[in-house]
RNA sequence: GGCGGCAUAGCCAAGUGGUAAGGCAGCGGUCUGCAAAACCGUUAUUCUCCGGUUCAAAUCCGGAUGCCGCCUCCA
């Protein structure tokens, strides 16, 4: 099977082939922490987390980091605001993000670096810029020089000309070309800093992302991820600091994540319509998050609403229900069909959304199975299924509860705003059983009727009465 | 002004030039005391529109229309 990725620079799907046979190294730009995640940080963080585990299911040794962008305008902007220090936001909302991504059962990268903490090296990378004639000083401020660097415009295809000609861009009369970017900013009283060549001062946004993927993955590597929107400006100031001070190509491959919009609208400022990861917990199950999040191609953009939000919990429900049914079942050693037309999916630039498809196929032919009663004759086939039903699982990081749990977690959380309890309930379903022995048809429905309206639903089946609750 | 993307049923959505996956909702059925769940059937002679290439196009090319993103901090 041959791995094929679409690649933002050229534009294409290509062959997936790394630097190294078998291993790959990959760095996807972390949260600058100044701030909570929203979901369009939970978009990116699933995508890479799933790119991630399905490379190792895929049988390569992955290196994998990710960044804290721990010191910027932003965060000292925020930090003077609530009258804390930088490094204490940082830490805030760094321990935020793993309150969220953990949540999310997100993976920990290999190595999770922080900027702060790699100054000397984000030095010695401005220091061969120089060398190479690509930065120059303005009062102790350092900008690379965009036009010294032939193929500046590579991976967003623009072309400097083109874009001057556009003019939106702040005038800066120190800076040599409008497109020269800070690599090193000087500090100004108060603000962190740290010693440098050209005095104390802070690293600019890009220069971090070229010295920490260089420090861990070497000066040529792999992958490198991130949204959409940092194709420009961030990844093309990183490819013209990288491959101007290192003289190699710097990533083989740019992965890049399309937006979640909020009921059709992207999230802004002006709008007020910021949806946190934390809020969205609040509503629904992380895996019914990360369901919807991998219902679409990771590079199309996804509108979040509730509407979509209940149809991804539905289901995530009818796939739990399925597993609920075999837990008899034992799973086999090996996978099999299904985990092959998943791989075949996946294979596909990380089509997700295909391989969730191929998941419901799935689910129709195994429930048909079960309803057939074949259980003896169709054992291999359930146990194959199972088996790769739950290895797709943990690609997609779903399935990781087991059925019954799941349920009664449901219930549990159903029960809250229920003027029920589970007590009443199973003492009405008690009552509702020997109403229906004795052909008490109309006590039978009217017990039914008076859970229905508080959101339960029973279910007749043929080992005894099961209660769930409604969406 | 520059660069790029998208347009597939009521809704969401996959689709690698060879005759339209899957999910949700709806309708009909099997099962059931009746339901629920599950399953079966049904719902796009057609993929925004107009041209072109081809034996063959949702898929390739050109054009039109409509949405969207980036170019300023952004996942």
């Amino acid at each position: 099977m041959t791995l094929r990725v679409y690649n933002t620079l050229g534009r294409k799907k290509e062959i997936f082939e790394p630097i190294e046979a078998g291993k790959v190294r990959m760095y996807v730009c972390g949260p600058t922490v100044y701030d909570s995640c929203h979901i369009g940080h939970a978009r990116s963080v699933v995508v890479f987390d799933v790119i991630v585990r399905y490379l190792e299911a895929a049988g390569y040794a992955v290196t994998y980091v990710r960044n804290f962008t721990d010191v910027d305008d932003k965060i000292i902007k925020r930090a003077s605001e609530m009258g804390i220090g930088t490094a204490q936001l940082a830490e805030k909302f760094i321990a935020e993000f793993y309150r969220d991504m953990d949540a999310l059962n997100i993976r920990r990268a290999t190595v999770e670096p922080r900027a702060t903490e790699h100054i000397d090296a984000i030095v010695q990378v401005i220091e061969r810029l120089f060398e190479k004639d690509l930065a120059y000083v303005v009062d102790g401020d350092v900008y690379f020089s965009v036009t010294d660097f032939a193929d500046y415009g590579k991976l967003s295809g623009r072309k400097l000309e083109d874009m001057e000609a556009g003019a939106r861009v702040d005038v800066d009369d120190r800076k040599r070309n409008p497109f020269d970017f800070a690599l090193w900013k000087s500090a100004k009283p108060g603000e962190p800093s740290w010693k440098s060549p050209w005095g104390r001062g802070r690293p600019g946004w890009h220069i971090e992302c070229s010295a920490m993927s260089g420090v861990f993955l070497g000066e040529s590597f792999d992958i490198h991820g991130g949204g959409k929107d940092l194709i420009f400006p961030h990844h093309e100031n990183e490819i013209a600091q990288s491959e101007g001070a290192f003289g190699k190509p710097f990533a083989k491959y740019w992965i890049h994540n399309g937006f979640v919009n909020i009921n059709q609208e992207k999230m802004s400022k002006s709008l007020g319509n910021f949806l946190m990861i934390r809020d969205v917990l609040e509503s629904y199950h992380p895996e019914s998050v990360r369901l919807f999040l991998l219902s679409n191609h990771y590079r199309s953009p996804i509108d979040f609403s509730d509407r979509a939000m209940d149809e991804s919990t539905t289901a995530l429900d009818k796939i739990y229900a399925l597993m609920e049914r075999f837990e008899e079942i034992s799973a086999a050693e090996n996978s099999g069909a299904l985990w092959n037309s998943f791989r075949e999916a996946m294979d596909d630039d990380f089509n997700t959304a295909r391989g969730i498809g191929i998941v419901f196929d799935a689910v129709r032919n195994l429930n048909r199975l079960l309803d057939e009663n074949l259980v003896p004759a169709s054992e291999p086939e359930l146990r194959s299924a199972k088996a790769d039903l739950l290895k797709i699982g943990d690609i997609l990081g779903i399935l990781q509860e087991a059925p019954k749990q799941y349920f009664e977690k449901k219930k549990s959380r159903g029960l809250e705003k229920s003027a029920v309890d589970p007590e009443t309930i199973e003492k009405l379903i008690a009552e509702r059983l020997a109403a229906r022995k004795s052909k008490n048809w109309a006590r039978a429905d009217e017990i039914r009727d008076f859970l229905a309206g508080h959101n339960i639903v029973l279910e007749d089946r043929p080992e005894g009465t099961v209660w769930k609750i409604k969406e």
